[in-house]
RNA sequence: GGGCCGUUAGCUCAGUCGGCAGAGCACCGGACUUUUAAUCCGGGUGUCCAGGGUUCGAGCCCCUGACGGCCCA
């Protein structure tokens, strides 16, 4: 895409034109008495008291979204944030602003003042007495009937997909809603909302790798959260006994449709509760969010009819993996011997793969994609849950239950662990199998949470919800960015090119004479292995012969 | 990971047998005082995803690669 394409020069001598005839085509600002909703129902109810017409007076403002021009007159479709509505344009009634006219596209913000009537057609229409250009539009919208439907631009210009797709909007709006009523039932429940860092020490309480960042004046590595379980646990220890954090989660993990490296999570915990006390409030919590949006408990997915109301369906994580996958993991209680299980069963595993993961890979294999109403998986092998109570009486698990709806993991909550010393036995096993498995993520040994639990922490109920996943279920998508405004994306090709040749220029300033594949192992050298992945030699060389002349 | 499909104008998309690159919207010029995707007349604005090959000639055929969509695992 060119900067300067005929779009933009025509638009650019549009701004020209309007500074030289004395008029501010960006004005700081516009007395606006109505918005657009307002005004069709100010229209509506003068129209039943039978307001006389010429009282009807407000100003509005919008994009434009149509022009329909007939000479004398002209109609044109403005768009604020709560509606649209027309406004007509009469060269007899407008005077010296019918000119704007000319110099107006589509997709500029414009003001008009005057009065409310319905046309000839019943419309409900502004009747223009003046206008006033608010913001210049120097790219034209995508088309109007079809909208914006390239996948990669909707998500590289989500503004674009906003202004031209309404459902693409309607969803954005939903997903604000969700995380609104998210916060006013956790409020309403006397959950305390409050707010943790993002920036760590160490990045414990979760299995996941971090990204890393550097602090410049204490010079110190820094890690980005991937989970607020720890400091959410140390204001319960405080005596903050329900606190929530609605934040950004980040995990250091490839990204596809369904895994943006950055999501949102509410986790929440809450003393003298336990797993049990979870579930019903997961389970209300769902409910009646889908109740208060959507009026209804029954969500359309994938072609499924799913309900949320509440009880949800509880089912034992190992009678579950015995049902659909029919292995008994207390029968296979090491690696090697679930392994050969497995194997049998046509699941890929290998060598290297820890009892944990042999586990999770059979949930996510046989057991997640059978959970299509909502369903708690219950009980979890200890190995896989560093932070969570072990279960009385049952050796070898814990208290820890997974909420899946359409076969998708909502939620993650335990009975939390409030034992010290089994907490600092449990973090070491944590360290000693990342020895062990050199390949897998295993949680981290923080020693300020450790110090923390020590003072003493009551026994507590603790919640970790997927907004985005909840999202997607309240809108019926089935990719995680269609319900992020803006998905991290693999660099498009314009931008993979524009790397290589910034580079290649760089090499070109220093160089002397070297040969192109001189060149070009130092321009090589220089790009990120992304770019590097992206660009194949004969394109480099190419564009490295280019650049010489 | 495998299979299939796709990438062409600002946008949505056609493109037959390998022979001058097309339509609608948008845009530009003109007409029009009641339109609703306004209408009518005139104008086609292009790195056909990238690189290489075959050919007198490639959007089309062949190879390699990138990205995307759908299906399967």
């Amino acid at each position: 895409m060119t900067e300067r394409d005929e779009y933009f020069l025509i638009r650019a001598e549009k701004v020209e034109r309007l500074r030289e005839q004395g008029i501010d085509p960006f004005p700081a600002r516009y007395g606006r008495t109505h918005t657009i909703a307002a005004a069709r129902a100010l229209l509506a109810r003068w129209s039943e008291r039978g307001r006389p017409a010429r009282e009807r007076s407000v100003s509005v403002t919008g994009r434009v979204t149509g022009v329909r021009n007939m000479g004398r007159v002209a109609f044109l479709d403005l768009r604020d944030g709560t509606g649209s509505m027309q406004a007509q344009f009469r060269r007899d009634v407008m005077g010296g602003d019918f000119e704007l006219l000319k110099s107006l596209d589509l997709g500029d913000f414009l003001g008009v003042r005057g009065r409310l009537i319905h046309t000839r057609t019943g419309e409900p229409t502004v009747e223009a007495r003046s206008a006033t250009m608010l913001g210049k539009a120097l790219r034209p919208p995508p088309e109007k009937w079809h909208g914006l439907q390239d996948v990669q631009q909707r998500l590289r210009q989500r503004e674009a997909d906003l202004i031209s797709n309404d459902e693409v909007r309607e969803r954005f709006v939903l997903r604000s809603k969700l995380v609104a009523a998210i916060r006013r039932f956790m409020d309403g429940r006397d959950y305390l909302e409050v707010e943790t860092p993002i920036l760590l020490n160490v990045a414990a309480g979760a299995n996941a790798r971090p990204f890393v960042t550097q602090h410049n004046a204490l010079s110190r590595t820094l890690y980005l959260r991937i989970a607020t379980e720890l400091h959410l646990k140390r204001c319960i220890i405080g005596g903050l006994d329900r606190v929530y954090e609605i934040g950004r989660i980040f995990r250091n993990e490839g990204l596809d449709t369904t895994h943006n490296p950055e999501f949102t999570s509410m986790e929440s915990y809450e003393a003298y509760a336990d797993y049990n006390d979870i579930m019903s409030l997961v389970e209300t919590l769902v409910s009646s969010v889908a109740t208060e949006l959507l009026g209804t408990t029954e969500l359309e997915y994938g072609g499924e009819v799913i309900d949320v109301k509440a009880p949800w369906r509880r089912l034992d994580l190992r009678e579950a993996i015995l049902r659909y996958a029919e292995i008994d993991i207390d029968a296979h209680r090491d690696a090697a011997s679930l392994a050969e299980q497995m194997r049998a069963m046509g699941v890929v595993v290998t060598q290297e793969d820890s009892w944990g993961r042999l586990v999770d890979k059979l949930l996510g294999d046989k057991v997640e994609p059978n959970l299509v109403q909502p369903t708690f998986l219950v009980d979890y092998p200890v190995e896989m849950t560093p932070l969570a109570k072990r279960k009385p009486g049952r050796d070898g698990y814990v208290e820890r239950f997974e909420g899946y709806v359409a076969g998708m993991e909502v939620c993650n909550a335990f009975t939390e662990l409030n034992d010290p010393i089994e907490q600092r036995r449990r973090f070491e096993e944590q360290e000693a199998l990342r020895l062990e498995h050199a390949l897998e993520d295993f949680d981290r040994l923080d020693e300020d949470f450790l110090t923390a639990v020590e003072y003493g922490m009551p026994p507590t109920g603790g919640l970790g919800v997927g907004i985005d996943r909840l999202a997607m279920l309240f809108s019926g998508q089935s990719t995680v960015r269609e319900v992020v405004l803006f998905p991290h994306l693999s660099l498009s090709q314009d931008e993979v090119f524009r790397a290589v040749d910034l580079a290649i220029r760089d090499i070109l300033r220093g160089s002397s004479g070297e040969s192109g594949d001189a060149l070009a192992r130092m321009v090589r050298v220089s790009l990120s292995e992304e770019v590097n992945s992206r660009i194949t030699d004969g394109e480099l060389l190419r564009r490295i012969e280019i650049a010489g002349r």
